[in-house]
DNA sequence: GACGATACGGAACCGTGTTCCGATTAGCAA
DNA sequence: TTGCTAATCGGAACACGGTTCCGTATCGTC
């Protein structure tokens, strides 16, 4: 299974996460790609590297003058790869988040129960967010900027967290008025600050609320 | 009970709230308080209404400009009274975290058991950060300015949230490894962006967290 | 009414994200 | 190799938010 936890691994060389395949698919059918020019290559895969060093250095709230400066390119140069600076964090974490998405069937096929696989895909969840410093926080950030970003976690994770809820629900293994988007919003909300608090587990926390999503009928 | 969720119900005649009773005392022994000229009160009591109104107009992200212009004053009678937003912001809702704090100790009494008494309670602290645009995300935020506003909080209900959670624990209704900061945090991490997602329910999420947090041997 | 202390207003400052446009350069053709 | 042109780059400039500063206005007292 995919390590969710390791650094950001940019630098493939295949789709880099370039902003416009976040949105719908331009002009499909006219053609293909004109090829970017190779500057344009070498600086986009300069800047998610930079940008994911940043990251790590100083969370994802990190200037942006301060990833171009770490790229050794302007600020002008980041916008025109990334319209935005959520576009440059999703291009980031896209890996991750991709390897997450895939994770969960995976689970689902080889853990022993439905709820099993659905906690071990939440852990891994959760360790995504809490190693990137800031990254829950903006998931949840009313900032127009971090809307984007949102829609992309949400549009690619919650599919597989509903395939998992829904398991668990056939199994009889968890109540059944809690949705998937509600369920991922509340671990993501949970994660927030749990690096800058020592007394602060959100990892117990989401332990908590996944004990308390399993189905008791004994309810007091 | 007072109720927590009305509106923040500034102008009393007593301590507003001004910033220098939210720090530690200053000088204390230095005679009586040398009592501000009557327009510095009145500005006071103007601006605490006015930011009460834009919180609930705007959120308590509202621009301290948009703050000034609605009580007719410039910005730097703001910032005279209260050093930073965040104190601004603690002025205009320490009648309800005083209520909250005070609501414990009356839960514990009349309450049938500490558990149900603690789900009460945070009941009433999920109510009122929820009704308040912004506040959840405010106290959890890693900006500086925000540190006062969340010692505050933390300052002020957690100590009445472990007493709950003590009596709680002493008739073996919960869980014991969770602290009262930690399960503070948890619940107002859950209850950040409440009204900006129909989809997403805090007070379902909490919930889970408290029923998570029975005590139960049988763990799966 | 005069006068010192206090408080006021809002221009100015700093640090953000984002936009704009003249300078630069890659890629191609001759 | 040399031009040419469109794509790309760099960073100054802008918008916007919190905060600071200081000349001016007002209060309270003599």
């Amino acid at each position: 299974m995919a390590d969710m936890s390791s650094g950001s691994a940019p630098g493939e060389q295949a789709d880099l996460g370039s902003a416009a395949t976040l949105g719908k698919r331009a002009d499909v059918g006219s053609g293909p790609a004109p090829r970017k020019r190779a500057d344009a290559r070498r600086n986009e895969k300069t800047l998610l590297e930079a940008a994911a060093a940043a990251f790590v250095a100083s969370g994802v709230d990190v200037p942006v003058r301060d990833i171009a400066a770490r790229a050794g390119v302007g600020v002008g140069t980041i916008y025109r790869h990334f319209p935005t600076r959520a576009d440059l964090v999703a291009a980031v974490y896209r890996h991750q988040v991709e390897a997450c998405a895939a994770a969960g069937p995976e689970l689902l096929a080889s853990a022993d129960s439905p709820y099993t696989a659905l906690t071990r895909w939440i852990d891994l969840f959760v360790d995504f967010l809490v190693t990137k410093h800031g990254l829950a926080e903006a998931l949840q950030s009313d900032d127009a900027a971090f809307q984007t970003l949102h829609a992309y976690f949400l549009d690619r994770l919650v599919p597989v967290c509903a395939d998992l809820l829904a398991a668990a629900t056939r199994a009889g293994q968890v109540r059944t008025d809690i949705e998937a988007l509600e369920l991922l919003r509340g671990v993501g909300n949970l994660c927030i600050g749990a690096g800058k608090d020592s007394q602060y587990d959100a990892r117990r926390m989401v332990t908590l609320l996944l004990t308390g999503l399993q189905h008791r009928p004994s309810t007091p």
